[in-house]
DNA sequence: GCCGTTTTCGGCCCGACTGTTTTCAGTCG
C-alpha cells in the first residue's frame, strides 16, 4: 500500500487494526460481522476483509498489490534506514527492484544524485546491504532449535544413539549459526550416506561433499548442514576437535602441546578422559570458546552452572498495561501453572508512547491490581515493576514519589540509539547511579542480525554496575541475548548479579528463558549469581533491603 | 479506513535524529 500511493491513513488502519489483533488474543474465526466491529481498530471494511479471508483463505485487494510489486523490492524495504518513501523513489526513479541492483546503482554513484538522497544516505544503505549480506544464512540459535533436535533424534533413532553427536557451533550454544555439523560413528561411510539421502529436510550438494564430508542443508529454515563420518576408534577426538572453537583447541596443555594435539594424539574413551590426558578438568560443550574456562579446568575448579530448575521466578514482563498481549492475572496465573514462585511485572513507562507507556495514574492502578491478586494468589508474589526508559541524559521516566512506589525498576534505552560509544556509556552510567535502579536492561539495545547495539564501554559499566549493586539483564529473547555472554564472567568476578529475563510480551514468551540460560552458561553463569534463582521470600528480602540502603528515608 | 462528534466530516501517537535542505521530510523505536 505504501508503494503504490495508498492513501496514508487507510494504510495506517490497517496497521493499527493489525497491532490491535497481533496484541490481543482474539480468537477472529469464532466472531461474526458485529462482533469484529466492535474490536477497536476494526470498522466495516477490515470487518468484511476478516471475513472473507476465513472463508475463502484469499484477499483480492493484498493479491493485486503483490501483482504489481517487484518481489526483490519487499526485500529493499527490509533495509535499515531505507522506508517506503525512500524505497519508491528509487523504484521509480532509478527503476531499481533487488538489493542486487540497489548495490551497483550505489556503487555507480546514482542513488546520490537522486532528490532527497545523498552521498551519506547512499553510504548508509551501503552498509545496510553489506550487512544483510554478512548475515545470509545464518539464524538465531532458537529457530533452528526444533529441527535440529528432530534432525538428531531420527539420525539416533536409525543409527544408534550413541553414534550421532551434535557437533560445532551448536554443541557450543553458539547464539548465531552458521552451519549445523553433526558427527557420525560408522565403519561403513556410504551407507549413513544412503540413509540421510531418504530424510526428506535434507538436500545434499553433491559438488561440495566429498568422501569423508556430506555437504548440504536443511531446507525449512534454509541452513547450511555437514555430516562428517568417523572410524569408531577416532569418534571422541573427532567429537572434541569439531566442537571447541579455534582459540580453545589451541589452549596450551602442560607437555607443551596444544589441547588439539593432545586431542589428535590418542584415542579416548570418554572426553573426560581427553581432558584429563591434557592435566584439566572435563570442560563442557558451551564453554570451549578459549575464554575463562582453561583457568577453571586448570585449577580443577569448575563451578557447576546455572540451569533451567534453578529460576525460581520471573522477571521483566510486559502486560496488557502496555504493549503486551495477555493480561496482568493471566500473566500471573500462567508463571504460576508453570511451576514459578513470582511473577515480575515492568510494563513500559510513559516515554514510550509507541508502546502503550503507563501514566502515573496508570501505574497507581496497576499496583492496586497487584496488591489485589497477591492477596488471592499468595503464597505467589507479583513484585511490582517498571521498565523505565532511559531518557536522553540518562535521568528515568518518572519523578521520584513513583519510582519509589515500584519493587523493582528496570532501567532500558528504547530511543535515539544512534549514538557514540562515549555517549552511550554515559547515559548508561547516569541511569547506573540513579537510586532507584535495581536492573539494567537490555544494555546495548542489539537486535541480532538485524542492527547492531550501540556502542558501549562494557568494562566500565559493569564495573559502575558493581559499584552501585545495579543487575544486569540477560535478556532472553532470542533476537537480543543482552548482555552478551562474552562478558557475563567479567561481571561474575565483580560481584554483579545476573538476571535471566524474558521480556515476555505474552504468555508464550516465557518460554525464552531457556535461551537465556543457555547463553549464560556459555559465559559461565552460575544459580549464585543469578537474581531470578532466589525464592520469592529471598527476592522480597533482597529488594526491600536494597531500598532501605539506598533510600533510607 | 476508523473514530467520534464540536455527528456524515476532519483528524488520525510522539519525539528525536539524520541528512538533506535552507525549513523539513523520512525514518526509527
Amino acid at each position: 500500500m505504501e508503494l503504490h500511493d495508498e492513501n496514508s491513513f487507510k494504510i495506517r488502519s490497517y496497521q493499527t487494526a493489525l497491532n490491535t489483533i497481533e496484541r490481543g488474543d482474539i480468537d477472529l474465526t469464532k466472531l461474526d460481522q458485529e462482533a469484529l466491529q466492535k474490536i477497536n481498530g476494526i470498522g466495516k471494511s477490515l470487518a468484511e476483509v476478516i471475513l472473507n479471508l476465513i472463508d475463502t483463505e484469499t484477499f483480492p485487494y493484498l493479491e493485486d498489490l503483490l501483482g504489481k510489486t517487484p518481489r526483490g523490492l519487499l526485500e529493499v524495504l527490509n533495509l535499515k534506514g531505507l522506508g517506503p518513501k525512500k524505497v519508491k523513489a528509487l523504484w521509480e526513479e532509478l527503476n531499481i527492484t533487488s538489493t542486487h541492483e540497489l548495490m551497483e546503482a550505489c556503487q555507480a554513484g546514482q542513488v546520490a544524485k537522486l532528490k532527497g538522497f545523498g552521498e551519506k544516505t547512499q553510504e548508509t544503505i551501503i552498509q545496510s546491504l553489506d550487512f544483510m549480506a554478512s548475515n545470509l544464512g545464518k539464524w538465531h540459535y532458537a529457530e533452528l532449535d526444533e529441527v535440529v533436535q528432530q534432525l538428531l533424534m531420527e539420525l539416533q533413532d536409525r543409527l544408534g544413539k550413541e553414534n550421532v553427536a551434535l557437533v560445532g557451533e551448536f554443541a557450543r550454544n553458539m547464539e548465531i549459526i552458521d552451519k549445523v555439523e553433526i558427527l557420525v560413528k560408522t565403519e561403513d561411510r556410504k551407507e549413513v550416506w544412503r540413509i540421510l539421502g531418504e530424510i526428506e529436510i535434507l538436500e545434499q550438494d553433491t559438488v561440495k561433499s566429498s568422501p569423508f564430508t556430506w555437504r548440504g542443508k536443511i531446507l525449512e529454515p534454509e541452513v547450511k548442514v555437514h555430516f562428517y563420518a568417523s572410524e569408531p576408534s577416532k569418534f571422541i577426538s573427532e567429537k572434541l576437535i569439531r566442537t571447541g572453537s579455534p582459540s580453545h583447541l589451541l589452549l596450551p596443555t602442560e607437555e607443551g602441546k596444544t589441547l588439539a594435539e593432545v586431542f589428535s594424539l590418542h584415542a579416548f574413551g570418554s572426553e573426560k578422559e581427553a581432558y584429563e590426558k591434557a592435566g584439566l578438568a572435563y570442560i563442557l560443550p558451551e564453554l570451549r570458546e578459549g575464554q575463562f574456562e582453561h583457568k577453571w579446568a586448570k585449577d580443577q575448579v569448575m563451578p557447576k552452572l546455572l540451569m533451567d530448575s534453578d529460576l525460581k521466578g520471573i522477571l521483566h514482563n510486559h502486560s496488557t498495561y502496555s504493549d503486551g498481549k495477555h493480561s496482568l492475572k493471566e500473566m500471573a496465573e500462567y508463571a504460576y501453572e508453570l511451576g514459578y514462585e513470582y511473577l515480575g511485572i515492568s510494563d513500559h513507562s510513559r516515554t514510550a508512547i509507541y508502546a502503550g507507556g503507563l501514566e502515573i495514574e496508570m501505574v497507581k492502578k496497576q499496583q492496586q491490581e497487584i496488591e489485589d491478586l497477591n492477596k488471592t494468589m499468595s503464597p505467589f508474589v507479583i513484585f511490582s515493576g517498571i521498565e523505565s526508559d532511559i531518557l536522553l541524559d540518562g535521568s528515568l521516566d518518572y519523578p521520584e514519589e513513583v519510582l519509589q512506589s515500584f519493587d523493582f525498576v528496570v532501567a532500558s534505552i528504547h530511543s535515539s540509539l544512534g549514538m557514540n560509544i562515549n555517549k552511550a556509556t554515559s547515559r548508561l552510567l547516569n541511569a547506573i547511579s540513579n537510586p532507584y535502579t535495581t536492573i539494567l536492561g537490555h544494555p546495548t539495545g542489539r537486535l541480532l542480525l538485524r542492527r547492531d547495539g550501540y556502542p558501549i564501554d562494557h568494562k566500565t559499566i559493569i564495573d559502575a554496575c558493581a559499584l552501585h549493586q545495579v543487575v544486569i539483564e540477560i535478556n532472553a529473547n532470542p533476537w537480543r541475548l543482552d548482555l552478551d555472554w562474552r562478558w557475563v564472567h567479567y561481571a561474575m568476578e565483580k560481584g554483579v548479579k545476573l538476571a535471566i529475563n524474558p521480556d515476555a510480551h505474552e504468555k508464550a514468551g516465557y518460554a525464552h528463558m531457556k535461551y537465556g540460560v543457555l547463553v549464560g552458561r556459555k559465559g559461565g553463569l552460575t544459580k549464585e549469581m543469578t537474581l531470578n534463582a532466589l525464592s520469592a521470600e529471598e527476592l522480597k528480602n533482597y529488594f526491600m533491603q536494597r531500598k532501605l540502603e539506598k533510600n533510607p528515608k
